[in-house]
Parts: structure tokens; C-alpha cells; sequence
RNA sequence: CGGGGCGUGGCGCAGCCUGGUUAGCGCGCGUGUUUUGGGUACACGAGGCCGCCGGUUCGAAUCCGGCCGCCCCGACCA
């Protein structure tokens, strides 16, 4: 992209609004706009971020054998009746009514729909285990939205939907997306810790929320620094194996970590004093079982072996995809601005040409520019060098290639890693190859 | 949902208490000159029915009433 035609409405000063810097940073860097009170717009930096972000969801919930559908984010009030939530929820629902007065709503998530697709077709239990997600948006009229995208009241959401003939087998699928989820989120270049969570009716340990760490996090986090150390790397454990996924959940499950409301001192004097981390956390994920809940009242049976009518024992699996926007820059920034993990950046590199109309820079950017294309924002506007390094600074690409005039007669750029703020000075083809 | 605050060019703000005729400042934007490796300097210029509706008054950004929007603290949430 040429920023000179670029839609990248950059600001050099903070909109009032914003608080946290993940916020401030969004609204700075030209990546979102809001339209009204927890609803954005995606702007083309924001974007791609956002897709970079649901691509690693994705293929981490593929490779664990989940698959992906597209549900509507309309759905029938009838659904929601059936389970009785259509009262529970409350105003955080947004409920609307069609031109024939029928009563819908706007998805604030997907167990009733999905759970009615499946009774639809789902007969035996030979056709399970199942784990579906999609990637979706919602909504939740939240009383009151704040810290930009990571608290909207639309928001853009990965929900999965395990169905299993038996406990046994919904705990398989449990563990199953653990792992895709400490996969997801490392690759996020994030350090997710589950803990656990409130399991409410349901009963049992089969919930738990990632938090993530970082400096601004909304709640106090404890925990056994052996997290650090744990190898979930893919070909580390095979979701195929029941055994490998005991063994990777009791890794995940032993080692002490709680959020300061489930904080028990008690087992915290347990850990060893330098194993003890503490720390501020966003929650990003949710997992938990749920049992009958919804198969049970909504009339989900198959046939179970002895043929006899089963409801199936389902969980559902959260990763909230526009937050994660916000919380890797929370967990990624400095004072210039931020710093993109490699594998979520809008742009690999960005390229500074700091004398347009120098003929040796321009040649230089556009030979770059030639042969990087879609993976690099070339600035080529008409502005200052001060501002090309502040925007790109700002904007958190984590190369910057600059191409001055003092470097350029002698066929060198200089190459800057965002997150050190190292440079140094090498060949075009030196600089090309390390980006790519 | 309780408590507090704010709506004035794209952004950040002043003016309002103590109504008065061309509504101001910084940034940004446009043109020209200048500068040329970390938001350059100067000049000229464009851009605002002062959130909306109603009221008081000779006169309202300013006073009064209602409405809408947005933000902050708390309770609640992926």
C-alpha cells in the first residue's frame, strides 16, 4: 500500500476519549474509528490486523479438528425460548422485531442455534464426536462499553460447540481446545495462562479463562512460573492422543493460577517463592463444559449404542477475535507507539522514503516496493522524515526500511527492528531477505 | 443500573459564571517560500447554523427547560 493514497488517518493528538493505551493507540494509528458508544469501525489498518488475528484462530482451531461454519448473527426469538434464556438474558440483549412483528434478536452467542442445527441432523452417536465453530460477530448491549474493542458491545468472536455421547468424550474435546488455544495464543506472541473459572450449575473443573499479561489488564493474576516452561508446540502433543491431551491438561491444570477473585492465599504459600508470578490480566478465551444444558431442553437426542435416546454432552469454546486487537497491543507498545508481534502486523515492514523525488531514494523504494508489494507500506508521502519515522514508529510495523538520501548513492537502506529500535545499514537484497 | 462530567471547524482546547454586533488558540488541512535523517520556519488561505428543540431577552455559544449523544468511577461482561 502507498500511504500517499492510503487510507491511514493517523493523529498526532489523543482523542479525549480514549484512556488505556491500547485505545488511544487504535484511534491514533488510523486502525478504528468508533461509530457509536462500543461499536467501531474497521479501518484498512485495523483490518488486517483483525484478519491476521481470526487466520491464526482459525487454523489452530483447524488443526485440532474443529470445522468452521458460518451461522447468522440474526436469530429467532423461538430458540432462545425454547432454552429459556430469552428472559435470563436481560438488556444486554438486543432484541428486535421484524416488519411482521416476529421477535429476533442479534446473536450475543450461539449455543441455541447451533445446538438446534444439530438435533436437526444429528441422529446417532456414531456421528459424534463433533466440533464446530464459527467466526462471527455479536452483540451484547453492554450498560457500559469502554476500553475501545476490548470491551465493545459488538465485537467479533471465535465460538465453538463440542458435542460428545459422553462425558468421557466432552472432556477429550475439552482438552483438545485448550491445547488449540495456548497454540493460538502463543503464536499472538502472547503468554496465555488458564485459570480457573466459575463453573456455576454446571459443577465439576472443566472451565477456565486464558488471561493474558499485560501491565494494564483489568484484573490482579497469580501464578507458578513452571507455565513458562511448558512445551504445547505443535508435534509436542498430538490432539489425536487421548494420552497426550491427559497429560498436557494436567501440566495446565496442576501448577497453581488464579485471578484475584479466585485467589486462595492458602495454595499460593505453596509455590516456591521465585516460581511465584504475579501480574495484571485481560481475559481473551473461555472454554467451558456444560453438559445437557441445551441439548437436554431443546430435544437434542441421538441413539445411543443400545439405540436408546441420548442427550449429547456438549461445551462451548470463546476467543473473543477484536479484543485480541486490543489486548496484543496492551501486552505490545511503548511510549512511540506499537509493536506488532510478526505474525499479526498490518504490514511486515514499512517503507520510509525520506527524499521523494531524490532519484536514487525513489528508485530504491520502488525496486523495494516492487518486490515486497502487498507486505509493506511504502511511505511515499510529501511530508518531513521526523514524520515518517513517528507515523511508522506509531503504526508499530516491526521492520522499518529507510531510504535516505545519504545511504541510497551508495545502494544501502537502513533496516530498523521495531521492538529493539536496533539499526543498522545494509544491501537491498540484505534488507529484502530479512523481511521476507 | 447508581454516581459524576462533557458536547464550540478533522483533533486537542479557551470563551459561558458577569448575554452585546467579525467566536478565538494550538495541531492538522490547502497554496507559496524555506527546511531536508526524528512531527522545520514564515506568509497567505479554506473550514464552525457553538449537539438538537423550545423558552427568556432589543440581542443567546453564554441564562432557563426538555431531549439526544459521548466519556469517567462503581456493579456486570468474550
Amino acid at each position: 500500500m502507498r500511504l500517499s493514497h492510503g487510507f491511514v488517518p493517523t493523529l498526532k493528538e489523543t482523542p479525549a476519549e480514549a484512556q488505556i493505551a491500547s485505545h488511544r493507540l487504535m484511534l491514533r494509528a488510523g486502525l478504528v474509528r468508533q461509530t457509536s458508544a462500543g461499536i467501531y469501525a474497521w479501518l484498512p489498518l485495523g483490518l488486517r490486523v483483525l484478519r491476521n488475528i481470526e487466520r491464526i484462530v482459525r487454523e489452530e482451531q483447524d488443526a485440532v479438528g474443529a470445522q468452521e461454519l458460518l451461522m447468522p448473527t440474526i436469530q429467532p426469538a423461538e430458540l432462545w425460548k425454547e432454552s429459556g434464556r430469552y428472559e435470563d438474558y436481560g438488556k444486554e440483549m438486543l432484541r428486535i422485531r421484524d416488519r411482521h412483528d416476529r421477535e429476533m434478536l442479534y446473536g450475543p452467542t450461539n449455543e441455541e442455534m447451533i445446538t438446534d442445527l444439530l438435533r436437526q441432523s444429528l441422529k446417532s452417536y456414531r456421528e459424534l464426536p463433533q466440533i464446530l465453530y464459527h467466526i462471527q460477530w455479536k452483540f451484547r448491549d453492554e450498560v457500559r462499553p469502554r476500553f475501545g474493542v476490548m470491551r465493545g458491545r459488538e465485537f467479533l468472536m471465535k465460538d465453538a460447540y463440542s458435542v460428545d455421547l459422553d462425558y468421557a468424550g466432552a472432556v477429550v474435546s475439552y482438552r483438545k481446545m485448550m491445547l488449540a488455544y495456548m497454540r493460538t495464543f502463543q503464536r499472538l506472541g502472547l503468554k496465555a495462562i488458564p485459570m480457573v473459572a466459575d463453573t456455576g450449575p454446571i459443577g465439576g473443573d472443566l472451565s477456565h479463562e486464558f488471561i493474558i499479561l499485560a501491565p494494564t489488564g483489568e484484573s490482579q493474576v497469580y501464578y507458578d512460573a513452571a507455565f513458562e516452561e511448558i512445551d504445547y508446540s505443535s508435534g509436542a502433543i498430538s490432539h489425536e492422543s487421548a494420552e497426550d491431551l491427559q497429560r498436557f491438561f494436567e501440566q495446565m491444570t496442576t501448577h497453581y493460577a488464579a485471578t484475584d477473585e479466585k485467589h486462595d492465599p492458602n495454595a499460593w504459600a505453596e509455590v516456591a517463592t521465585e516460581r511465584r508470578r504475579e501480574g495484571r490480566g485481560i481475559e481473551v478465551g473461555h472454554i467451558f463444559y456444560f453438559g445437557t444444558k441445551y441439548s437436554a431442553p431443546m430435544g437434542f437426542k441421538v441413539a445411543g449404542p443400545d439405540g436408546k435416546p441420548v442427550a449429547p454432552e456438549m461445551g462451548s469454546y470463546g476467543v473473543g477475535v477484536s479484543r485480541l486487537v486490543g489486548a496484543v497491543i496492551e501486552a505490545s507498545h511503548d511510549a512511540d507507539g506499537i509493536i506488532w508481534p510478526d505474525s499479526v502486523a498490518p504490514f511486515k515492514a514499512a517503507l520510509l522514503n525520506l527524499k521523494r523525488g531524490d532519484a536514487a531514494c525513489d528508485r530504491i523504494c520502488e525496486e523495494i516496493y516492487g518486490k515486497l508489494g502487498g507486505d509493506v507500506l511504502y511511505d511515499d508521502r510529501e511530508d518531513r522524515a521526523g514524520v515518517k519515522f513517528a507515523d511508522a514508529d506509531l503504526m508499530g510495523h516491526p521492520w522499518q526500511v529507510v531510504v535516505g538520501p545519504r545511504g541510497a548513492a551508495a545502494g544501502k537502506v537502513e533496516l530498523k527492528r521495531r521492538a529493539t529500535g536496533q539499526r543498522e545499514e545494509v544491501s537491498i537484497e540484505d534488507a529484502l531477505a530479512r523481511i521476507a
